[in-house]
DNA sequence: GTCTATAGAGGGATAGAC
DNA sequence: GTCTATCCCTCTATAGAC
């Protein structure tokens, strides 16, 4: 309530959003948090009740960066079907590049803990039951739309799962890497396009 | 070196693989994997010096199971191109089936510790540098075959790593999920076909 | 080889001074 | 609001009986 606190508090959930997407649930430690965050480890529960809650806040926020791009996207009427692609790839692609601990964080702690898709969000609706899936179906009618949305996140996702084996087997460098990135944005459009000839 | 001891030893590396697997390290307790066992606790120790041990040991497993399958088809040179992707798409999601756990546990588990893939198996030489990536590189000049690669293991992939998500929102039955596996095997060849056109 | 009991360290949470 | 000191439980690892 007073004015040091919200800077504070934001710089707590800032270094947890940090350390908890890096290293996940259980290997992340409170001291550790309180490190990245300049502070003592006393002010986590001072201000977040938990080591929990204050994870629960942070897979929140995380949930909807991941899916929120999604949505909106996917349901927006005015847009073709190659439109929507183009625009998810680019999109999605710039947002993994500013949070390249996202998805495997997102897959792991929700391979443990499924609720959590439930309580915050209906992906269901919004994405299994989108206009984009619609289209989907349309243009393909003997393939279950499933299949395409499955390829087309594989494709977005995996790369920055994989980065570390990638750059590491590779011998890729962050700069080689990066422009392999952004060619992504015109192939795999292009790729998907072809599969749904 | 007695003969019960093969059978208690092996018991505890499958209580291990499976849980260590599932959960991770840093979630998985001693005491879960003794449990899994069905025995007691002293005797992790007493077979396998300690938790980091036994751990080594399952990832380096997993690995073996991940690349293993990988690398000689992709090497083997009486195999066309699209002989090898439909080879590796059937015994890839064969695999997956076996081990859904795999996938998320080796990219999550390798992130926080590259080393892994130096120390077991050489991943650079047999899939970098295979046959297979060269057969792309002929097929399409002007693109860099790791993306096809990327691609190609992404598709194959997400939809293990992805699995509770999927079937949560989908709202897929086990029977329905089995099936659109299935038809990947499939599918996902026909599409990479019409990508390297 | 297998068990019980316990040592010892680490980590989440809180008390209480400032 | 912020800090230090500390409680207390959990988990890994080991000692020692059988």
């Amino acid at each position: 309530m007073e004015e040091k606190s919200i800077s504070t508090e934001e710089k707590i959930k800032a270094a947890a959003r940090t350390i908890f997407t890096r290293k996940g649930y259980a290997a992340t430690k409170t001291r550790d948090i309180a490190e990245e965050a300049g502070m003592n480890l006393a002010l986590l529960n001072y201000y977040f009740r938990s080591k929990e809650k204050l994870f629960s806040i942070v897979m929140a926020e995380n949930l909807k960066k991941l899916f929120g791009i999604l949505a909106p996207t996917l349901n927006d009427k005015s847009k073709s079907l190659d439109e929507k692609i183009a625009y998810i790839a680019t999109s999605y692609i710039d947002m993994l590049f500013l949070n390249p601990d996202l998805p495997l964080f997102v897959l792991s702690e929700l391979r443990q803990n499924p609720v959590w898709l439930r309580e915050t969000l209906n992906v269901d609706a919004y994405v299994i039951g989108s206009h984009f899936m619609q289209q989907l179906q349309e243009k393909k009618k003997d393939i279950n739309p499933i299949h395409f949305l499955m390829s087309f996140l594989g494709m977005l996702i995996f790369p920055f799962a994989a980065r570390p084996i990638l750059q590491g087997t590779a011998a890729l460098t962050d700069e080689q890497y990066n422009q392999l990135m952004e060619e992504r944005k015109k192939l795999i459009p292009i790729w998907l396009k072809c599969m749904l000839e």
